[in-house]
DNA sequence: TATAATTAAATTGTAAGCAATTTAATTACG
DNA sequence: CGTAATTAAATTGCTTACAATTTAATTATA
């Protein structure tokens, strides 16, 4: 029976932590992944809004993402150069950025429809594990 | 009665996104906590593993931490800066950096006592969610 | 209508974060 | 013993990430 008090501070009884690495980590076993269709995990899921709504202003993509213009606006330059997405100014609201996906954007696609799956066979949970884990993320995030 | 195929592309049909952006917005719920101790969030993790360790080289730090040197480095470099902890190379082995805490580093604990609290109240999680999610961010940890 | 307040992106500055490489020390082995 | 292989940190280069500020456009209001 130790008397020890409980110590809040100790690395493993955080919750934070165990997020905190387990996002990390399961972002690195994107990165084969992606490397082969040449995009990081934030450029990736950029373009799943984008696969998904063709065209947004930077806000609502950052809304979607929990990510603001310091992070988007250089991503968004970059996915531009590379041909994925067009960036024009909203001709009613000059302040809006709209984000566009390309041809060669909608082509890339294809080349990352098979993700999903081979990520799931690499991160070891359960069906039942899975959906918990997602109601629950989703509760802390709404 | 849609006959859409499941769209394995949808970001709500992924398990990787609540994840990272949970991660983040509570990573981000810590910051006016650590405001107040000088830290950011990965320097405090750091801290939580000295004030548990006492000393421990850098590559043990990244074990815990989930972090290689390219991070912890000019992290360590900075805590040590500030008079927090202290870097030798061990005498037995030149090539570990042994990270130690210092009196002042020791004393910033008091002042860290209560964030874990007043994290908890910040999220809305039940005790068992929080439990579950804890086993389950382990169990794909491990 | 002129000015103030608000809004959307962009910019600036700082800290992570990691892959890949380098440096230096130690250990293995031919 | 001497060279090769391994190991631990540090370094380099690039991308995120975000707070805070700035710029430009739009909307509200005195």
């Amino acid at each position: 029976m130790p008397n020890d008090t409980f110590n809040p501070l100790k690395l493993e009884n955080q919750l934070c932590f165990p997020l905190y690495a387990c996002a990390k980590e399961i972002v690195k076993k994107y990165k084969p992944f992606l490397d082969e269709i040449d995009l990081t995990y934030t450029q990736y899921i950029a373009m799943l809004v984008l696969w998904e709504k063709k065209s947004l202003n930077v806000k609502s993509l950052g809304e979607y993402l929990y990510l603001d213009s310091g992070t988007l606006t250089p991503l968004l330059k970059k996915l531009e150069t590379e041909g994925l997405v067009t960036r024009t100014r909203k001709a009613e609201d000059e302040r809006n950025l709209v984000v566009a996906i390309t041809e060669k954007g909608e082509k890339l696609r294809e080349k990352a429809l098979d993700i999903p799956s081979k990520m799931g066979a690499c991160v070891n949970l359960s069906p039942e594990d899975a959906a918990t884990l997602y109601r629950i993320l989703y509760q802390i995030l709404r």
